[in-house]
DNA sequence: TATGAAACCTGTAGTAACTACAGGATCAAG
DNA sequence: CTTGATCCTGTAGTTACTACAGGTTTCATA
């Protein structure tokens, strides 16, 4: 009449926690260990013991590292949520210097593309030894 | 009549190698000691002497650096290089291989700074707590 | 030739964000 | 009570460097 890991509210697993969120174990225990995860309660004997809490905070970190912000910006959301008096400035400029770093990532592979573009372009794969990607990736040969 | 480091072929130390290729001094005995510059002589107190090849050895890396390859596919490359009887085929097919990353970092990316926008966007940045950014980043909240 | 600062040497440890063990304890089912 | 799955801690590995500490060499100047 339940699932093998919540008995009655009694918390549940780290391998359970693992397997709703997706995040595996060992990461679990390295935001523990990092601070970003508070410590869980342990049964007797002394294994990790997780509620519904937890498992809201562990997603709201999975999905910003989906989304790319770093554990330090993680811990700055973090820390305005845990402090309860963040205001939606705060937030919001936190998201939009993330945004930033984004875009300038974006436009420095792109223009990454194009120069692996042309180099390959000069190149017709064929069997014929000196191709020309190596010239091209020597820095003004001369 | 001479710039200090390169008195007569004598070969240049590893700071004005640093200053002529714009790579460190700690990153190039790094590239020594995983292999991927040739080990150079040495003066007779055992400084690091550097000739032409070296330069343009290490140009080469620092090219594909910028353009994104891994140190491993770097040594592959340079694997076929020193080899010296690569093909066309081979070189390309490293090359094709790195742009296809960089393309799918590029759609990654992408899908990601529409949702930050997104998420940004139900956001005006004012004093009010309770930011819907905090709430977007809650998966599914319930 | 002596001196002293700049550059160099080796080896180790730190960075980001995890992942992967080793070696042992606990849990849940039968 | 046994057994196999899961969990525990602690340490070391990953990528591509960077940053020391503590000591030696070089080289321009006095």
């Amino acid at each position: 009449m339940s699932t093998p890991a919540t008995i009655r509210g009694a918390g549940s697993s780290i391998g359970s926690l693992s397997q709703r969120t997706g995040c595996n174990i060992e990461t679990i225990r390295y935001y523990e260990r990092i601070g970003l995860m508070p410590e869980p309660r342990r049964t007797a004997g002394g294994h990790r013991s997780y509620g519904k809490s937890h498992e809201r905070r562990l997603g709201f970190i999975r999905r910003c590292r989906e989304l790319g912000f770093s554990i330090e910006e993680i811990r700055v959301l973090l820390g305005l949520v845990d402090g309860g008096d963040y205001t939606c400035g705060e937030v919001k400029a936190v998201a939009d210097r993330h945004l930033d770093d984004v875009r300038r990532k974006i436009a420095d592979l792109k223009k990454l593309e194009r120069t692996l573009k042309d180099v390959g372009a000069a190149c017709d794969g064929g069997q014929v030894p000196e191709c020309p990607i190596i010239d091209a990736l020597y820095p003004n040969t001369g």
